[in-house]
DNA sequence: GTTGAGCGTT
């Protein structure tokens, strides 16, 4: 029975949003609700949710009708254990209210209620307000950072592998510096060296001369013929 | 069914 959410901002005329961080992906609107509504009077509560899979991004705003509320929740239920885990409130800092903030109507440092020590310093950082980082943080989650790390890892190692086997030609380097037709010649030798070891079983081109060049053995040859030479 | 830094819908 919340119609929180349900179409769009309702009224955000006079309204203080306060972002809630660190709560289940299970808690919804309805158990902030009274939570928040203790402490102050509650105008809309949104929880973000993903378009497709309509799951809670763990984070919610709640609205509240005035500042001073609004900085009494922050400090009462900053830190709250809602769920089994321990919530964040603090003041949000981008939306449509966010600016009346900015404004000069309420300060991050400037509670009226009082100064509480245990408001911890809100990481306030640079204007870094893209949806990119949105993005990022969404890809991050749900997908499991060890199978990627191990698999990039894998590849890392692989390709670290192929580096070392380059660089580890460095006489080449230094002959090839000045040979450089020198090894193209010498590609071409080698291409015709091995032009009788290629054509050599000519079996199989008997058996089948151009129908089906027993699959696979034809590109991966070429494949690494073109490749080994010139790298 | 999992996860965990962050900033939002018509």
């Amino acid at each position: 029975m919340s119609h929180f959410g349900r179409s769009g901002p309702p009224d955000i005329s006079d309204t203080y949003s306060l972002l809630i961080l660190n709560i289940t992906f299970r808690t919804t609107a309805d158990d902030l609700f009274p939570l928040f509504d203790k402490y102050g009077k509650v105008v809309d509560i949104f929880i973000p949710k993903d378009r497709r899979t309509g799951d809670s991004r763990g984070f919610a705003f709640v609205r509240y009708k005035y500042a001073d509320e609004a900085q009494k929740a922050v400090d009462r239920l900053d830190g709250r254990v809602v769920d089994g885990r321990e919530i964040t409130v603090q003041f949000a800092k981008y939306g449509p209210n966010a600016e009346r903030i900015h404004k000069g109507r309420i300060v991050e440092s400037a509670p009226r209620s009082g100064h509480r020590s245990r408001s911890r310093s809100p990481r306030r950082r640079h204007r870094d307000d893209h949806y990119r980082d949105r993005d990022y943080r969404r890809s991050r989650s749900r997908s499991h950072d060890r199978y990627e790390r191990d698999r990039y890892r894998g590849k890392d190692k692989d390709s670290r592998r192929r580096s070392r086997s380059r660089s580890a030609s460095p006489d080449y380097s230094k002959g090839r510096g000045r040979g450089r037709y020198d090894d193209d010649r010498r590609s071409v030798s080698r291409s015709i060296s091995a032009s009788p070891a290629r054509c050599s079983p000519s079996p199989r081109k008997s058996t089948s001369p151009r129908k089906s060049p027993p699959r696979g053995e034809s590109p991966d040859r070429r494949s690494r013929d073109g490749r080994s030479p010139s790298r």
